[in-house]
DNA sequence: CGTAGGTTTGACTGATCTCAAGTTTGGTGG
DNA sequence: CCACCAAACTTGAGATCAGTCAAACCTACG
C-alpha cells in the first residue's frame, strides 16, 4: 500500500497552518502533491552543495542538518531540523543548492517536485503565505545564530543551542522541552556553535555542575528552565513561535 | 514636485530584474506602489525590534545595518546594506520587528505599505517570484556569516565581510570592487564580525603588512583580489548574483 | 582651536584551542 | 551471553588567538 499525501504531509500542514487561514482546499491542496519517499541511516546526504536541485525535502522521521564548509575543511551546521521542517524549500526557486542537507539519525523524508510547490503557491495564496513565511521564520533563525556566536561565550552558546532545541521539540509537538533525548553528538553541537568538540563538552558538564541540568548519556534534564534560560540568553521571540 | 515611483523604485527594478522575468506591466506594478520617502543622519534607527511594523522599507541612498542585541548590551550586526536593498521586506508578512535597522551614513529611504506589497505580488507572479528570490538570497547570506564568525579565524572574518561588500558594491552597480570608501567604522565591522573593534583595527593592519590591502582613512583598495580571496576563503556563489 | 568620535599602539590577561591519553558506550559477531 | 571494536565522551596540561585596559593620536567639524 504506497503512502498516502494526508498522511504524510500531516505535520507539515500541522506546521504550516499554525497562522490558522487554511481551509479544506488548501489542506487538500498539499495533501494532494506529487512526492517520493526517502530513507536513509544516519550521516547521509539528502542534498550537496552545488548539486542542481528541483525538488525540496520535508523531514518525515528522525532528524537533519545543514551546514557548509570553509576551505581548510572547517564544517559549519546552521541549522537542526525536526521531523514536520522543510530541509531546503529555497529549491523551489533557486537551482543550486549553497549547503548541504545530512541527517544526524536515522531518518524518513519526503521529496516533492519543485515545480508541483509552485503550482500549489501560485493556486493557493494561503499555502503561498504559510511557505513564505516560513522562509522568513528560516532566516529568523539564521540571525539569531549569528548573534549566538557572534557574541555569546561558550557556555551561553551551548546553552542557547539546548533552549532552541528544547522549544522547537516542544512546538513540533515532540513532548516536554524539559527532559529530551539529544539527537546529535557533541561534536556536532560543537560544529553548530563555532566551538570544538572538546570545550562543548566542559560547557555541558559547566551547566550540569551548575546544577541548570541533568545528563544522562545523550538525555538532558533542564532542571531549572528559568535559570537556563537567563544563562542561555534565551527568549524564542526570534522562533516567531515557529516549530 | 513630489518623487515619483519610476524614480525612485528604479534601483529596485533592476535589481529585482536580475533573473530577467519583468514584463512592462510588472515593472509599471512596482513604479505604481505607494510610498513616502524616509530620510536621516547615521545611526537614525528606521526599525526598531519588537515594534509592530506594517511596511517595509527600501533603501535609496547611503548605507544601513541590521543588527541584534544580547541581554548583557553586546551588539551584532547581522546585515550591511546598500541602495537598492530591501531593509525589512519580511514585513511584508511578520508584523513584528526581531532585529534593528539602522542607518550608518546619512540615507534615504522609501516606505511601501505591506499590504501594497501583497497585492503587487498576489497581481504579478513575476514580482511574488522576485521578492521571494530576494528572501531567499538575504537568508544564503546568513548563513555564510554565520560559517564566516563560527569557522574562520580573525583575520579571514576581517578580509570575508571586505569581500563581500566589494562584490555586492559592484553588483549594485556603485563602482569598482577593488577600490571603494568604506562607510561603516571599525567598531562596526567588529560589531558584524564577533570581534572586538581593536582586534579589527589589527587585522587589517595585517592585511595591509601582508600587502594584500591598501589604505588610506577608509579608502580601501584590494591590491591583490587573488590573494584576498584566498585568505577571506571567499567563494561569491553564496550571493547568487544578489546585489 | 576645542571637542568628540574614530583609529592606533602596547602590555597584559584569559577564554578557548590543541594535543594527548584515557574511559565509556553501543553495536557486531562468535 | 560475551568479547571486541569503533565511535563518542571525558579529562588534563600547555599553547595561542583574541580580549581587555589604557593611553595617545588623528581628523572632521563646529
Amino acid at each position: 500500500m504506497p503512502a498516502e499525501g494526508a498522511d504524510v504531509f500531516g505535520s507539515v500542514i500541522r506546521r504550516l497552518e499554525r497562522f490558522g487561514r487554511f481551509d479544506a482546499s488548501d489542506r487538500e491542496a498539499i495533501a494532494a502533491l506529487p512526492f517520493t519517499l526517502g530513507r536513509g541511516r544516519s550521516s547521509h546526504y539528502i542534498v550537496r552543495e552545488r548539486d542542481r536541485v528541483t525538488q525540496c525535502a520535508i523531514l518525515l522521521s528522525g532528524y537533519a542538518c545543514r551546514h557548509r564548509t570553509t576551505s581548510d575543511g572547517g564544517r559549519q551546521i546552521v541549522s537542526f531540523h525536526l521531523p514536520g521542517d522543510f530541509l531546503d524549500l529555497q529549491h523551489m526557486l533557486i537551482p543550486v543548492a549553497d549547503y548541504n542537507v545530512q541527517t544526524i539519525t536515522e531518518a524518513t523524508w519526503a521529496i516533492v517536485p519543485a515545480n508541483a510547490l509552485r503550482e500549489a503557491a501560485r493556486d493557493r495564496p494561503a499555502v503561498l503565505e504559510a511557505l513564505w513565511r516560513d522562509t522568513l521564520i528560516d532566516a529568523s533563525v539564521f540571525r539569531e545564530w549569528v548573534l549566538n556566536i557572534g557574541r555569546r561565550d561558550a557556555k551561553s552558546r551551548v546553552a542557547h543551542m539546548l533552549c532552541e532545541f528544547a522549544t522547537r521539540r516542544k512546538a513540533a509537538g515532540l513532548g516536554s522541552p524539559e527532559r529530551f533525548e539529544l539527537p546529535m553528538s557533541q561534536e556536532q553541537i560543537a560544529d553548530a556553535t563555532g566551538l570544538t568538540p572538546v570545550h562543548v563538552n566542559r560547557m555541558l558538564g559547566a551547566l550540569s555542575a551548575d546544577g541548570i541540568i541533568a545528563r544522562d548519556k545523550r538525555r538532558v534534564d533542564i532542571v531549572d528552565w528559568k535559570r537556563m534560560c537567563r544563562v542561555a540568553d534565551f527568549d524564542p521571540a526570534y522562533l516567531h513561535a515557529a516549530a
